[in-house]
DNA sequence: TAGATTGTTAATCGATTAACAATC
DNA sequence: TAGATTGTTAATCGATTAACAATC
């Protein structure tokens, strides 16, 4: 099925944008698709379309199209969405709280199975079904669990700390908002970073440049 | 002061990381920097270093290096974060009430200058100091009052409702946390999205495939 | 002056786009 | 069969890296 071993993450990073386009038209019960359509609706080239899915394998037909179903299903795959990775959420503050209100876990792979925070008046809480944990509880949940990822909604300075745990307890997968860089330190860990500054700033950046963007 | 006005986005999109590296050597009091000393820390390369620095200027100096301190300031003026501009919050949920208490705007350039959310429940309330109010006080408010920004923190369905009033007024800058293609609609408006569910399953995809990565 | 390190040009690498033969 | 559209190769474009002359 694979065509390629080597995908690139600049493939890998527009997955989750087919697939949101492609879940649409499948709403809208529509059950083909040219690469051509496609490239409009996403802006991008048909080119890019063809090239991209050919990574995984030629899940078109010529003359025809793609079936958009099928496609989803084909991206949903790829990206593992049927997945059950179990995952914890550490920082239950305004961030952490967003990120587990906010996202539909299931949809996305994973299944949030506890969460933690160090401030004593957090613990106890609901938060969604869970009841929030306090950090001296860490140790106990991580033996007795299994636990594939990590949400880090803590401060930077707090990080190290508890990634040494974690890591400690065969946690290799983070999900990171802050700038703390655990790449660095565990080279074996797989990170998604959030740096929603950095958006910001960019987002500065272009109000000041305006008209040589636009 | 600027050696080419056609930066690409790959070069932008670094900057904010050399500001936070630069913004902590600085803190550690250190004065002088190579590039290839740069390059170690953030894991780039030194060529990078040098390239990206002169899109703007040639801000070392042949046989020392850069100041620190003044590299961290031109960084600073280029992504413009000495900036004031003025930003309302539209949703006042999870997401919206952790982006108006995590950000430190200020210095990133912005000014939060009021929120709005369409929950009766939540109007009255105190977001940071500021009250939120009712969305339909929103036409008044943007009448009012000079507004460069929108952070857009409300479900998607939501968003084009909003959109068509907040560029009505004026406003064609956003920071838009839905999936809404806001610069789709409106062509001649700057958008930074910041897609969670994206992140989400790119590490997803990155955990299934784990051997082929690392 | 000698050593260090930049600024900048040239070479390489990778990603995107174009073109078209294969085929449904 | 004729028309449409893919899969795939080749061409182009842009970004990264290497090299080195300029210079502090």
């Amino acid at each position: 099925m694979s065509r390629n071993d080597n995908i690139s993450m600049s493939v890998i990073r527009r997955l989750p944008r087919y697939y949101r386009f492609l879940s649409e038209l499948n709403e809208q019960n529509i059950d083909k698709i040219s690469s051509t359509k496609l490239a409009e609706i996403m802006n991008v080239t048909a080119s890019q379309v063809r090239q991209d899915l050919n990574c995984f394998g030629g899940f078109g037909q010529q003359g025809y199209g793609y079936s958009v179903s099928q496609l989803k299903e084909e991206i949903q795959n790829i990206l593992g969405l049927n997945n059950n990775y179990k995952a914890i959420l550490i920082g239950a503050g305004n961030l952490g709280k967003a990120v587990a209100k906010h996202m539909n876990f299931e949809k996305l792979g994973f299944e949030l199975i506890a969460c933690f925070d160090c401030n004593e008046e957090k613990v106890g809480k609901k938060l969604n079904n869970l009841t929030i944990m306090h950090d001296s509880l860490l140790d106990e949940f991580c033996q007795n669990n299994k636990i594939n990822t990590a949400f880090l909604c803590i401060p930077r300075v707090c990080v190290e700390n508890v990634l040494d745990k974690l890591y400690g307890y065969g946690i290799k997968n983070y999900w990171n908002f802050s700038h703390y860089d655990i790449a660095r330190k565990y080279s074996d860990t797989l990170v998604e970073n959030v740096h929603l500054s950095d958006s910001l700033m960019t987002l500065c950046y272009k109000m000041n440049n305006r008209d040589k963007i636009l």
